[in-house]
DNA sequence: ATCGCATATGTTCACGTGAACACGATGCAG
DNA sequence: CTGCATCGTGTTCACGTGAACATATGCGAT
């Protein structure tokens, strides 16, 4: 049934040890020109693979990537997978994905999981919570952090975003289109990204000379509902004639309220996004938004993944997010045919 | 450094047998309760987690599920790892991802890498072109295909999406606005799917009482350039006033020709895309579109994939598409601010 | 007491790979 | 032609797990 092609089976076709064939597939040199090419020609012929699972029990490392989103549809991080997957496979890495949805508690089985495939690296968007015991299922593994910052308790590399300046610029913009009233949605302090968007929008204020007010900034849970939320209470109690969005999915919660709004409620209202997907580009004549530089993200992800921890040292790099001007005032849908 | 825990350390910590330990975490009859009770104990005490690689060297099987998708931005193919991510969850299955780009050598490569880990099924959207040589490494593996059928040389399973209704309604619907020259764009005779929706499309025509135009129907690779390319040429060429898309990609590039006309080009010119992501409820007053059961889909492919291959009997489901009737006469973009 | 059987535990082995070591053959310096 | 390095190849072992087989203990029936 299962008769898998082995070093051992390779060996026993040709009448050598099975040593001369794995010195010969690894390119030992010490191994006779010729004998080298008829294993090599031979394994090719009945499709040699080696088997992974025997490499990793050796200690070998496993060329495992574990992948933890709270999910894959936002396209930021879709379009990070996306990128990832691809640079995984010139790194002739497995990538393993698991969705958090942004719960410590599905985390952390994510990461348990991946310790029973012994994953050799884990790039992960924190979820939000109290430090979880995951340090139990983190020995060997190099852990990458994205777009926010958590303590594991052991030391992790990380990639952010910097977009201290682009928010800065979004309320410089807003301010610049007469805006005085400007709200922010964004995730509470739990993230160290909702900590960093939030003091950001505050000095964006500030350089704008806007006095910063309490109520107009609201916070949440990274997702999509507490964007729908807030930006239906700030639109609705009328005192903000602009959002600023602080998260890729409370932009597109907050993002949907302005869309499925009657023309007069949301008529001269400004509107920021957070991320950039490409349809951002076409809804409501075109949303502003904070773009990032999702691909590089992923690409360091996968070079800094590609190491075997023990020899990863520490690594924190950003990159710069910029604000992308478009239709600031959107058109909200038309009425349906 | 890599002190793993193992049964075996377990059995020397306990002073027992490695054995002894297996059989209590396991569940097996013949251990003393308290035996049993003082391994599990000080198994989760120590944190133990079972190594996947040593039970797939035994022929255990993986637990390891392929994942073949063109791209995963796409927001079907996203939706649909999104769903089947999760239901790995709930099967205890590790799910890893490999992007095809629609390329043959991509694919063959990608099955190659599953090979290695010994991938106990595989979901795959088959590229398009010729019988490639994967059966090779297809031995021992469970092979689900999606959307689109082709041979591999051995038995496969599939799950594919029913649209001939559903197409043959969008085609009635423009026909019913008036419509008499309708447009398709859809994928070559290379994929199966690409030759169903074509024929429903001309099956839609027919029981329309419109007659089939070779002229109108055109057919390329399922990507966006092919939507975006023959869009532009369907629409120019002014013989056509609505266009039907056969294609998910090929259904985002259309849509965009359509977005970024000016007003005049596509005034009164209907719609209907094919795939149904989030933001086409929004777009242009909201896009008609063919709309397909993800999340079904995507549970039935776990369902399907959680089985060693030798008990699972090869398998066909269809799952029916619906046509989704919104603003078929688009609103281009407003002129950007 | 002896046998037989069930229960609880221990020992050995295989899985595929490659490091470590062992061995014979060749070459070359003394 | 001896001694010793080098080269090509072979043998053994470990990695973690669990099936198969082996052993020990208890208990009831004869």
């Amino acid at each position: 049934m299962s008769n898998r092609v082995t070093i051992k089976s390779i060996a026993r076709d040709l009448g050598i040890s099975h040593m001369t064939v794995s010195r010969a597939l690894s390119d030992h040199p010490n191994v006779r020109p010729d004998t080298r090419k008829a294993v090599q020609d031979h394994a090719r012929k009945v499709g040699y693979v080696k088997n992974a699972a025997a490499k990793a029990m050796r200690g070998d490392g496993t060329k495992i990537v574990g992948l933890l989103l709270p999910n894959i549809v936002n396209e930021f991080y879709a379009r990070f997978a996306n990128t990832l997957a691809q640079s995984c496979e010139d790194h002739s890495l497995h990538l393993i994905i698991h969705l958090t949805n942004d719960d410590p508690e599905t985390e952390l089985r994510a990461f348990e999981r991946l310790h029973e495939v012994q994953a050799m690296s884990v790039i992960h968007v924190p979820a939000p919570g109290a430090v979880r015991n995951v340090s139990a299922h983190l020995n060997g593994v190099n852990v990458i952090q994205l777009i926010r910052e958590q303590d594991m308790g052991q030391p992790a590399s990380s990639i952010l975003v910097e977009d201290h300046r682009a928010i800065g610029e979004a309320v410089q913009h807003l301010a610049g289109l007469g805006h005085r009233s400007i709200g922010y949605i964004g995730a509470d302090e739990r993230l160290s990204s909702g900590r960093a968007r939030r003091a950001a929008f505050e000095a964006g204020l500030a350089s704008a000379g806007l006095a910063s007010d309490e109520r107009l900034i609201t916070l949440g849970a990274p997702d999509f509902s507490t964007g729908q939320r807030n930006a239906a209470r700030l639109l609705e109690a009328g005192n903000v004639t602009a959002i600023v969005c602080g998260g890729f999915e409370i932009s597109n919660g907050a993002l949907s309220v302005f869309l499925e709004a009657d023309q007069g409620a949301v008529e001269g209202a400004g509107f920021v996004g957070y991320g950039d997907p490409s349809y951002y580009a076409w809804l409501g004549g075109g949303v502003s938004t904070i773009a990032m530089q999702v691909d590089e993200l992923a690409q360091e992800a996968a070079r800094l993944a590609d190491c075997r921890p023990e020899e990863q040292p520490v690594n924190k790099r950003s990159f710069e997010a910029s604000f992308v001007a478009r239709n600031t005032h959107l058109a909200p849908m038309r009425g349906g045919g």
